[in-house]
DNA sequence: ATCATTAAAAAAACCTCTTTACAAAATTTG
DNA sequence: CAAATTTTGTAAAGAGGTTTTTTTAATGAT
């Protein structure tokens, strides 16, 4: 690799007008002498070593991606299949935009702390971080910092949090399922943390303003863990007659639970109507077509990324951006076609 | 952030002393001041500036994984959802072994060069790589270079192809197919290179084999491209009926199939009988279930990864690592039900 | 011709860390 | 006890850029 230093010698000058032409300094460098190294530059393919130029300038060019996965009982990794096209979304713009991305997958905060200074990057986009990890990130390391899908740090300054809007999402398709003749809607998730807990206050929200009384048992929980997943898919189906229409947190969910239905005899939508949340390939394959609330995960990274670039350029940007959701009526949703078995678990 | 000077300086004392203490270089420093120098730099948490070091050691403990994406007719990128399991299973290893990943997507192979030596990454890994690309960027950087499921680059003793065996996966299901009855058998996919090609190929194989012979008209082209999609499948669909099943490239292209098999009223496998490749989520959990090969791709990225480990360590390694398949028999292949209607589209 | 002004180029300092060469102190050897 | 060797630590020289300061050369005004 050829160096500047080299370059200069080869011409007869000195590094620093070399480096002035690289840098386009306007009225620092004669006209002869700007097009000379120019061609020079292009002759020898020159490309200027990243960690000295960084050294001096003091900034890095990257930004780092902190992936904080989920791990199964087992230990792996869970990589969210959406995970790609966030990725996608945001690789695309930074780069577009000079910059670098570094990824990281941990579930070790201090991990992906050290991480970061380590590499000194620029700014930080955090995906997946639930309570106040990135708080502390940003506090200890005062880089710009942008968060996605992060319910917990709302209203906190230091950053900004890119979601969506969950509660109302759910809200409408929950409303929309009401309309539809639904009484007995259950709720089915893995949790009630961050996106997942908007999302149920959505149901529950809808529930209330159409006078439905919730009780704790309409909350379906799924786990997902893969030696419990048929076990646990068992008792939700069986629960499941006592509804007409459940309300899944996410197309992943909503697929899983529609496969597990069929397996066990019971039609979608003639038995039970079911809705998802994402809008995700999962859904809109499957037959019939899941009926779900969609959110545009690509765009999210672009706002996520763009918002960091905002933030390293010295602009102001909100606390908080939400994106909005939008029903995508297919065909698992309909009236309802038989009676839910009120209480027949009860005793 | 504090810097090994001020360090120095602090405790009273050289620099080269404290980096000696920091690499724990044996016999070049007492006792006594390397643990009075740990205890400092445990206290003011020293961190390590990364483009001093890379500077001075020139090398960056940076793997590069570039990925080519595919982009369709708007140019906007696609990224295969099973990209994300891959990059968990690269990363993971990555940076068990203490380096860092830096992603960079581009269908442009002469921005992923420049990537790579502004970089000066130690290592590369590339996935989607076609023709000679990672022939061309491994002439001109002489970086260990680890390609996934690049067929065209066999043979060459640069660097290591971290594969799978394709062809055995496709034939073996063919093989399985005609074994439950089947003749008359398509294959279906959107272009012929590379992986496809190899799939294509196995399916060849097995039809011979049989002594079955192969039409042109036996390759069904699908085009993905989102516009075309639809009247791409209505065509597919009507020609599908002078089949009693379809080898398809892809779980993708399976499942795509099947929702347009039955959006027309065909049902799988009574009608026709449909078969996969990769078993990802797609098919495990669509209705009925997909029978495919299963890969696993997060193997794959393990093994590329510890590959170019390997290679940066010096040690030898494979040109060529294929990794098996397995069938994976699930509800989607069953003995042909109906007739194939030979030639009704002849005229 | 002299001095100030400006343009262009070069020299020098710096960014942080590693590494080499060397000096001082401590220890061993004869 | 002097000489040789080892231990411990320092100073200085890079690594490849950027940036500030200085020098040189050219121009113009007086």
């Amino acid at each position: 690799m050829i160096t500047i230093k080299e370059i200069a010698q080869r011409l007869n000058m000195s590094t620093t007008t070399v480096s002035n032409v690289i840098h386009g300094k306007e009225g620092e460098v004669s006209e002869e002498t700007r097009i000379k190294v120019q061609e020079f530059l292009k002759e020898v393919d020159y490309v200027p070593n990243i960690n000295a130029r960084n050294l001096a300038q003091n900034e890095s060019k990257i930004i780092g991606l902190a992936l904080k996965a989920r791990v199964d009982k087992y230990e792996n990794l869970i990589m969210d299949p959406f995970v790609s096209e966030l990725i996608g979304g945001i690789e695309e713009t930074i780069r577009n935009a000079g910059y670098f991305m570094m990824l990281y997958i941990s579930r070790d905060t201090e991990k992906i702390m050290r991480h970061v200074s380590t590499w000194n990057v620029d700014g930080l986009i955090l995906f997946g971080m639930l309570d106040d990890d990135g708080v502390r990130v940003s506090e200890k390391y005062k880089k710009p910092i942008v968060c996605i899908d992060t319910y917990s740090m709302e209203g906190l300054k230091h950053f900004t949090n890119v979601g969506l809007d969950d509660l109302g999402g759910t809200y409408e398709m929950v409303k929309y399922m009401i309309s539809c003749g639904h009484r007995k809607i259950a709720f089915l998730s893995d949790n009630t943390n961050g996106v997942d807990l908007a999302r149920f206050q959505g149901y529950i929200k809808a529930l209330r303003e159409a006078g439905i009384q919730f009780e704790q048992e309409d909350f379906l929980k799924i786990r997902p863990a893969s030696a419990e997943i048929e076990e646990s898919l068992d008792e939700i189906c069986i629960k499941a007659m006592n509804y007409t229409a459940i309300m899944c947190v996410s197309d992943l969910y909503a697929v899983t639970l529609m496969s597990a239905l069929t397996d066990r005899g019971i039609r979608v939508p003639e038995g039970i109507s079911i809705a998802g949340f994402d809008d995700n390939m999962l859904g809109s394959l499957y037959r019939p077509a899941l009926t779900t609330v969609h959110q545009d995960v690509k765009e999210k990274g672009i706002i996520a990324a763009e918002t960091l670039l905002k933030k390293l350029a010295g602009e102001e940007t909100a606390a908080q951006i939400t994106l909005p959701t939008k029903l995508v009526i297919r065909d698992t949703v309909t009236k309802p076609r038989r009676l839910p078995l009120y209480n027949a678990l009860k005793n």
